[in-house]
RNA sequence: GCGCCUGUAGCUCAGGGGAUAGAGCAACGGACUUCUAAUCCGUGGGUCGUAGGUUCGAUUCCUACCAGGCGCGCCA
């Protein structure tokens, strides 16, 4: 039963029957002469109604082939039903209703069959295998080595890191990689403001350019700097000076960087250096092949790219007049290494500042000869930062921005994450700091939290008074209870059923979630979830004198904390086991 | 001017070619001798930005317009 395959689970078995049982009916019906031919041809739809009282599922077949059958919806639905064989299927009731629809109601033990799912994969379950192991590149962050992470960066790299765990579980190899920009013009800016820190430091007075970076940051790295090594790096040729300040501070940068990261829960398996591309020559290479593509001409000395030849509304120069490499030469660069590394998608998490990006980047790729669609780029709006309903902008004269290390100290790892990714990428967000911190009332991450501490309490008492043997952290109960013993059918109330519909349908979350790209929907069914259970929590209670019922119910709530594990475990936000 | 995103309850936002549009917060009224009240239950609250179009059916798709955000470099 639902088992045919590891990632076959109990809901897509009843879509599968319920796909089936019409297709077969659909097929007798036009055998029988009932239903024209072209019925055959008819996509089948289903849907989980609205109303709880059309049913568990629903399907509008009958209407949408009301032009192709040249009939009336209702007389098609009519004609399905009386042909419909549900014998042996976990349907149990079907009508018609409305301007056409048919309607499904299951037998209510295809329900228990959840919890025995769930209890035998544990926290697999809701694994996928729709990436059929294919190999996806997630590029996110990918902030310029030059100053240190802000809030905007903290939603692309929450966005990027749990779209990779949600891909992942559903089944495709994911590469998390970080590009450093750690070559080209801006680098040559940075060195140019070192040096004048640095300088500054030693008591002159030489201002940091004006396209420099202004950042205090910087001016405490050099005054450390200044402090360390003393006039060391006066006496040096400037040049050789520019590049050794620069060496320096970009690896102190880049571990601040990952420190802060790290602390935010994102991890990398690549650090990708812009710096190797023009040393390894990679983006010669690439203007050649670009060049022996054709998508290269010569004009006013630069060498532009024809990416109006791929949509883009204006051709791009990849080569300066001074000979110099843009940055969209070594991002073609790089992006033509990704492919060459074998990836089958590559995905780019961007700010919405970088959108206007996004057809030149198509366009280069396809010009090095890759379909396009196999760079997907996922813009993600911008951040509003609030306190107390008000805005936080700048918060100095340098345009300093308030940093992520500030952010993930004032709200904690777990809520930052949370707000990050409740919402869809494509709306702009308000993240709002008294909120986020706010350990009580309204705090959707606390929601969510609390529900598992209360799971954990109860199985912790149950353990205490003997209802169920001593249990190991975060292991199924039925590794310790026989749960072919257990009467599930007594899981019969309104609040049980709705919290075990609410599980069954975790892995067709995981796999919408994954296929559409869209990782907030599981901080959204995280919090439904904390719902249901919160609701059945205080409908129902657990543990009581009624040994048969005390156990069923354990199990619904062991199984309700496995499934919240892993959605958590896939925001990167922790399960506590009190609070 | 052109392009991308957004416009849904007082606020922040989900949803989505279907049957009576949802959640959280805020407001109001209830529930702790019982496994954690950081919880639950109930009430009120909507021309789904505006105008057309496609469709058996549009809040959802298309077009135009209005409003807000972002972007339109031989910057990254």
């Amino acid at each position: 039963m639902g088992k045919r395959s590891r990632f076959m689970y109990v809901i897509d078995h009843v879509k599968e029957e319920l796909t089936t049982a019409l297709a077969q009916a659909v097929a007798k019906a036009v055998q029988e002469g009932s239903l024209p031919e072209e019925m055959r041809e008819a996509q089948i739809q289903l849907e989980v109604p609205r109303e709880e009282a059309h049913g568990d599922w629903a399907t509008n077949l009958a209407m949408t082939s009301a032009r192709i059958a040249r009939c009336a919806p209702r007389k098609i639905a009519e004609t399905i039903v009386q042909n419909l064989d549900t014998e042996g299927t976990f349907i149990d009731q079907v009508e018609i209703a409305g301007p056409g629809f048919i309607n499904f109601r299951l037998r209510p033990d295809w329900l228990l069959e959840v919890v025995k799912e769930i209890e035998a994969k544990g926290e697999a379950y809701g694994r996928r295998d729709i990436g059929a192991g294919r190999k996806v590149q997630v590029e996110f962050v990918s902030a310029n080595p030059t100053g240190p992470l802000h809030v905007g960066h903290g939603r692309g790299a929450v966005v990027g890191s749990v779209l990779s765990n949600l891909l992942e579980a559903a089944g495709f190899l994911v590469t998390r990689e970080y590009y450093i920009n750690d070559a080209g013009n801006q680098i040559v800016n940075f060195g140019l403001s070192l040096e004048a820190r640095y300088f500054q430091a030693l008591g002159q007075d030489v201002p940091v350019p004006e396209q420099g970076y202004h950042g205090e940051d910087l001016k405490e790295l050099m005054a450390e700097v200044a402090a360390e090594k003393g006039d060391f790096y006066l006496k040096m040729d400037p040049e050789e000076r520019r590049k050794a300040l620069t060496e320096l501070a970009l690896e102190r940068k880049l571990a601040d960087i990952k420190r802060d990261l790290a602390d935010f829960g994102v991890t990398f398996d690549h650090w990708f250096s812009e710096s190797k591309l023009h040393a390894e020559g990679a983006i010669k290479a690439t203007v050649q092949k670009l060049k022996e593509e054709g998508s290269i001409y010569e004009s006013e000395g630069a060498l532009w790219l024809k990416s109006t030849d791929y949509g883009d509304d204006k051709d791009r120069v990849v080569i300066r007049e001074n000979g110099v490499p843009t940055y969209l030469a070594a991002d073609l660069a790089y992006h033509k290494n990704k492919f060459e590394r074998g990836f089958d998608t590559v995905i780019n998490v961007w700010g919405a500042d970088h959108h206007g990006y996004i057809p030149r980047m198509k366009a280069g790729v396809a010009a090095l000869g890759y379909d396009p669609d196999r760079l997907e780029i996922l813009i993600v709006q911008l951040v509003n930062l609030l306190r107390d309903g008000e805005p936080v902008v700048m918060s100095k004269r340098t345009g300093k921005l308030v940093t992520l290390a500030e952010v993930i100290e004032e709200v904690g790892k777990d809520a930052a994450r949370y707000f990050f990714i409740m919402r869809s990428a494509d709306s702009h967000l308000d993240f709002d700091l008294s909120l986020a911190a706010a350990h009580t009332e309204e705090n959707p991450v606390f929601y969510i939290q609390y529900a598992h501490a209360r799971i954990s309490s109860i199985l912790r008492q149950a353990q205490e008074l003997g209802q169920i043997p001593r249990l190991l952290e975060r292991k199924p109960l039925s590794d310790v209870v026989d749960l072919a013993q257990v009467n599930l059918s007594l899981l019969a109330s309104e609040v049980e059923r709705a919290l075990l519909k609410k599980l069954a349908f975790w892995p067709e979350e995981v796999a919408v979630a994954a296929l559409n790209r869209e990782p907030h929907r599981i901080a959204r069914y995280a919090h439904d979830l904390a719902g249901s259970f919160h609701s059945f929590y205080n409908a129902c209670r657990v543990i009581t004198d009624d040994p048969e019922l005390t156990l069923a119910r354990l199990f619904l709530v062991d199984a309700t904390g496995i499934v919240l594990r892993s959605a958590l475990g896939i925001l990167g936000v922790s399960a506590p086991d009190r609070m």
